[in-house]
DNA sequence: CTGAAAGCGCTTACAG
DNA sequence: CTGAAAGCGCTTACAG
């Protein structure tokens, strides 16, 4: 009658030993399911294993696998609370991640130093295998860095120079649909509230309304930059409202401030849509239960942190068959992987309709 | 001159310790600042590490201290989304943490049994040494069963059994004084639209608003319960406003509700102050640049997180120092500790107006 | 004040 | 197919 006893402190891969009656090795063999164990003997391991409640030793698999089984991801405060795209995203890693062994950890650093810092000290530490790397800027110098770290890293999003492997979701389809839904309901001035333009999803959109608005032979210099931030777009609205000539639609790079502009329209009397048509990006939950509900740009953000945290691991992986210990080679040099996600789609409301003016509809159709 | 070789791998501390000529035991105990170092010599072993890049190992240290330094925080996908509380009450515990060498581990749970096994897990393999409880519900399993497993917690509001430290902040004052402010503006029928009743802040928004409305002599049947979403707000709206009497202001559990609130008014050509008094509450960045501004209430959720983190952090040294190794005596009865920081406010902007009613105005100044 | 050694709990070549 | 042993990189009593 083996095992008759109660342990009263964590039992350990010995505890297990004992009580199966073979050694450390047949155990750890029989838990991470490597041959060399007789079927018989592995299953009466795994039975003790679970009768005694083991769990193995986070710490200790770390020090001798030379593996965290974590990822890091860092981001700004102001971003981490501006953005609904964050939590989905959040919630498709931690499904990836959980379903493979592995944890997420959290920075929250106060500034671009702070965060370098961060991910260097997560790596130096080892307490991190690799690094999510989001909000990607323009001339962003971190793919780079990471790259020379030897740290596993992608982006979400892709950067021109792409060291790193990456998954992106097209936001430009819903900007470009946004705005030809415009034009096809007749708008003429067409104008844009970008986001910060050392952005790359900041920028992509505002080059993207460019584009469209151009290739329709309309005017271009409609747009004002903002922050994503509600107040930044209610300024931005103002100063389109306050122009000689406004435009009689705007596409807003976010959700948060087509709200805001909708409420700058309201209080001089602008009504939405019929004098003002309005899109937004991100089709918050909020958005559809907005008077007039707001017509926006979806992207499946669950399932970007999900393609985004499969990636991450499997660099992970090739980066420590492909031996990390050396620096003279970065271990993304392995193979770099874009991914490319069914692009962001518009999502047709109610606050667009046809300008207001006595102008000649020109709906191409 | 010693030190003059550059190492390919990552230094460990027996590196250092044959670069600065001294012993393992002696790096290990100069790096933590022990006495048993001649000033001297410490100084050499400090200069040694930093030229050599030496930053412990992060497994290694946890498996000999039984420490992982890191913290824990479990949020269900729905709640991490819907809240602006969240990202700034985050910010504040990455703030200490990062300052006291720990890092924040967060889990997305799908569901409270997912929660459960998630802090089961991360307790078991040791990935942590403590966690925050938030979303506290009426009758919570977690407190007790945390407090069961020997896992240090801190709960982020105080149950009324309290077997767990807390930190908490008074939401009620905040409820009390839109209320208050409502009926000094002569409103007589003040609505209620409320967050689940099986979270406990939800039941404390809506009983302070019973409780405030039912001591100025008002009726207390004009609430509805919703959960704290847009869809929720609308609906609950709607039904307050189809009422034969419908209240001339409402109180809403939050911003989002609120706004869409104020969006289903509007649709009905409700005018909101003048037909329809409303304050949310969260004060969210979006609140003010509403049209009208929303008068909402505001709680310090950043100081918040630093509190909890601190707190947090605190119990867990008691908790070793008081043995952890002793199931019989579960770590948390060392010393129960509630924090409670300064209450929420109101923040009057311009949603709320006397009521639109002949009726004689009550204020009572 | 300092050094040599054991130990934390795993994994993994390496012999049998 | 299995067992004994070394090693991961720290910390910490314990002798000197």
């Amino acid at each position: 009658m083996p095992g008759g006893q109660r342990l009263t402190r964590r039992p350990t891969i010995v505890d297990v030993a004992r009580v199966a009656q073979v050694s450390k090795g047949a155990v750890s063999f029989a838990l991470n399911g490597r041959p060399g164990v007789a079927e018989h003997t592995r299953e009466r391991i795994l039975t003790v294993a679970a009768e005694l409640g083991w769990r193995p030793s986070a710490s200790a698999r770390s020090l001798s696998m030379r593996r965290a089984h974590a990822v890091g991801l860092a981001r700004q405060p102001e971003l981490l609370g501006a953005d609904p795209f964050f939590p989905p995203f959040i919630a498709g890693v931690e499904t990836v991640l959980a379903g493979r062994g592995n944890v997420l950890v959290l920075q929250v650093p106060r500034n671009a130093a702070a965060e370098r810092d961060g991910y260097h000290r997560l790596a130096a530490d080892g307490r991190v295998d690799g690094v999510f790397l989001s909000d990607l800027r323009v001339d962003d110098p971190r793919p780079s860095a990471l790259a020379e770290l030897g740290l596993p890293a992608i982006t979400i999003g892709r950067t021109p120079k792409s060291l790193l492997s990456s998954v992106s979701l097209d936001d430009r389809a819903g900007i470009e649909d946004a705005v030809t839904h415009l034009v096809a309901l007749g708008h003429r001035r067409i104008g844009h509230v970008a986001g910060q333009q050392h952005f790359l999803h900041g920028r992509a959109r505002k080059a993207t309304w460019r584009r469209v608005v151009r290739a329709a032979g309309l005017p271009t210099n409609l747009s004002v930059t903002a922050d994503f931030t509600a107040s930044g777009g209610a300024r931005a609205t103002a100063t389109l409202l306050d122009l000689a000539e406004p435009p009689t639609a705007i596409v807003y790079a976010n959700d948060v401030m087509a709200i805001a502009g909708m409420a700058v329209a309201a209080s001089r009397g602008v009504s939405v849509p019929d004098q003002l048509s309005v899109t937004g990006f991100d089709d918050t939950e909020l958005s559809r239960h907005l008077c007039p509900a707001l017509t926006t740009v979806r992207s499946d953000a669950l399932g970007w942190g999900v393609a985004a945290a499969e990636l991450l691991l499997d660099v992970i992986e090739a980066a420590s068959a492909h031996g990390l210990a050396r620096p003279d080679r970065p271990a993304q040099s392995a193979q770099v992987v874009h991914l490319e996600l069914p692009p962001a789609q518009l999502v047709l409301r109610d606050s667009c309709a046809p300008p207001p003016s006595p102008r000649p509809r020109v709906a191409r159709r």
